[in-house]
DNA sequence: TTGAAAGCGTTACCAG
DNA sequence: CTGGTAACGCTTTCAA
């Protein structure tokens, strides 16, 4: 795609053109501490209402003073508050792709978890699947400063780096949650475990025998609560796991497109695949209906997360539930209750999931 | 879905257990400043590399002082720098929704481009479509204080106070990008009317002449810029506008079924149908196929952002293209020209939107 | 080449 | 109830 720059088609219109401004600063607490004619410690008072339970100003000085801030459009610097009161009052977020709808919606589940609890929000994603990449994603966040850390990022940790970071920051009491089960933090699991068990029964009672894998993770162990699963548990059922049905792909569309031309193409292809997640699911059904091959009637299809379009898609997908945004919420809750309490036993919430059935599936075809 | 907490199933494995830990703070430049042996201003030297182009360090103080960052695992404190130097070294992004892949494409697009000129990211989504919301969202940016912003949620303008929070800003001289045309700002514009007034002809060239129109915004006027080159193709084209087959709606998949629910059941149903998104159209495309409508062969659908998986869906959505990615990139890079050459004539940036013809569009049915 | 000291916008403590 | 004033962690003159 071409981009096309006017840098000289200048349009003045409204009074605000650039060369016109006057480059004042924010107003800042002295400024409204002159407005109001009281000092800046009483503006600082009346901001943060009471102190100690204490109510030490006058509704008169409070009421000039508000009106000062209103006035001036006065918001307090939150950097400044932060560096002097030693509370950030902000929590951050790593999440592996912004992408992802799976990790939008936990993302907006924590944002929208923090807004209501008065928190800033700090969202990094770590897109480019790179460990450098990661590290100074990492670093970029410490020195922001934030009073709490969800990780959803479980592969951030490839990086020696990344994972020393994280470790001093944890040893020093930075609060973390952690997206799935690592270290001996608390832990909002949501492990695919149980559910890829499920899975591979529920195939294997449909009759399928040869069940191809699409592990696209970008070359990290993300997805071993899949992996492992889907081979113990095709072996307890007697069916030798056959390397070639598994592809190792990244985790895009596309990636689990081309994956599946790959599977579908062998000459004793799948009648049945496990994709990693949904949208490696799209691709794999994309492919299937480009090589002419019906779901679920010649290849069932199964992904993971249920992202809110699986339900919207032809056919229907199939797919192990884990609401996100839920989780999400879940994981701030928890978050803020080590802040407020570090003394708290460590916690562990288990996010069940769950199967569900819905028409990218069915009877194996011979 | 049920949450299950278990607080008191505590393990412990690791020596890492919330109860042991040592409550030290962050190191700050003074720990380094006694480790070297210097003083604080020297660390603040080498971290800064050479002051005004002249290298005041020896290269043994320098090694001293770089040691002791390594060992301490110094991280300077962002906050602090920015409110020393007075540059906070931040870019904002405010964005209607996280959920929607289009924005996140452009967020994605704003935040490689902002961590590659090492600046930090601060992204906010105003996901609940409610004004007050917005107001917040706004406040708690300003807060945090930034170098520049990006704006792509438009609406926020619908609330008065975010107005005027937007006005002040900028009238203070804070470097303001914004995604389509409103302010007298440096604008990066996708308009999609040309694009529209192109889908409108097409579908027209096609045979259809009952077009519908499913508008999810969210109540607000996001989508102008398709709804009137809309009604205005269409009279132009001798084919009066029918209301109802405009449905106003939310903006989630789910709201694009119901909607194309209502349309598919009128007495004399459009033969095509325009979605103000891709999100609006996969719900558009799921819901004729709940009916037993074909797409494209009884019913041509054509979207709006070309998301990823766009080219993905069965079948391939017909869909308007504005690269959300490379928008993004483009759009930190004018801010930043802004915020170096704060007098730069006025920036205007067109983006060019295309249709694409994909397998949901075809020849009117009747 | 290095150090001392002022200041950035707050909070919080301590007198008045 | 209100006003000084010392931090908070850093940058940035200005001297030494």
């Amino acid at each position: 795609m071409k981009i096309i720059t006017y840098p000289h088609k200048v349009t003045r219109v409204s009074i605000l053109s650039y060369s016109q401004l006057i480059n004042m600063n924010q107003p800042t607490q002295t400024d409204v501490a002159r407005h109001a004619g009281v000092s800046r410690a009483t503006v600082s008072y009346v901001i943060n209402g009471l102190t100690d339970g204490k109510i030490p100003i006058s509704n008169e000085t409070r009421k000039r003073v508000l009106d000062a801030i209103d006035k001036l459009g006065y918001e307090p610097d939150a950097r400044a508050q932060a560096l002097s009161s030693g509370k950030t009052n902000t929590v951050a977020l790593i999440i592996p792709d912004l992408r992802n709808p799976h990790f939008s919606e936990f993302a907006t589940g924590v944002e929208e978890a923090a807004r209501a609890a008065d928190y800033h929000f700090l969202l990094s994603s770590t897109t480019l699947i790179s460990d450098e990449y990661a590290v100074d994603i990492f670093k970029d966040l410490v020195r922001r400063r934030f009073d709490g850390l969800i990780l959803a990022s479980h592969f951030i940790l490839n990086s020696k780096e990344a994972q020393e970071i994280l470790s001093r920051i944890h040893k020093r009491g930075l609060p973390i949650v952690e997206f799935s089960e690592i270290n001996n933090v608390d832990t909002i699991s949501a492990d695919y475990s149980d559910a890829t068990r499920e899975v591979v029964s529920y195939l294997i009672s449909l009759g399928h025998r040869r069940i191809g894998l699409v592990y696209g993770v970008g070359g990290h162990d993300l997805g071993l609560d899949r992996l492992e699963p889907y081979q113990e548990s095709l072996n307890a059922a007697g069916i030798e796991v056959d390397p070639g049905l598994i592809i190792e792909c990244g985790p895009s569309i596309e990636d689990g497109y081309q994956g599946t031309l790959k599977l579908l193409t062998l000459d004793a292809r799948p009648t049945a695949i496990i994709a990693i997640n949904d949208l490696l699911a799209i691709g794999v059904m994309r492919a299937a209906g480009d090589l002419g091959i019906r779901v679920p009637d010649d290849l069932s299809v199964i992904g993971y997360d249920d992202i809110p379009m699986a339900n919207y898609l032809m056919p229907r997908l199939t797919t192990v539930t884990k609401d996100a945004y839920t989780a999400g919420q879940k994981a701030f809750e928890m978050l803020i209750a080590r802040i407020q309490t570090p003394d708290l036993p460590r916690q562990i919430t288990h996010i069940p999931t769950k199967l569900i059935v819905r028409e990218s599936t069915g009877q194996a075809p011979f």
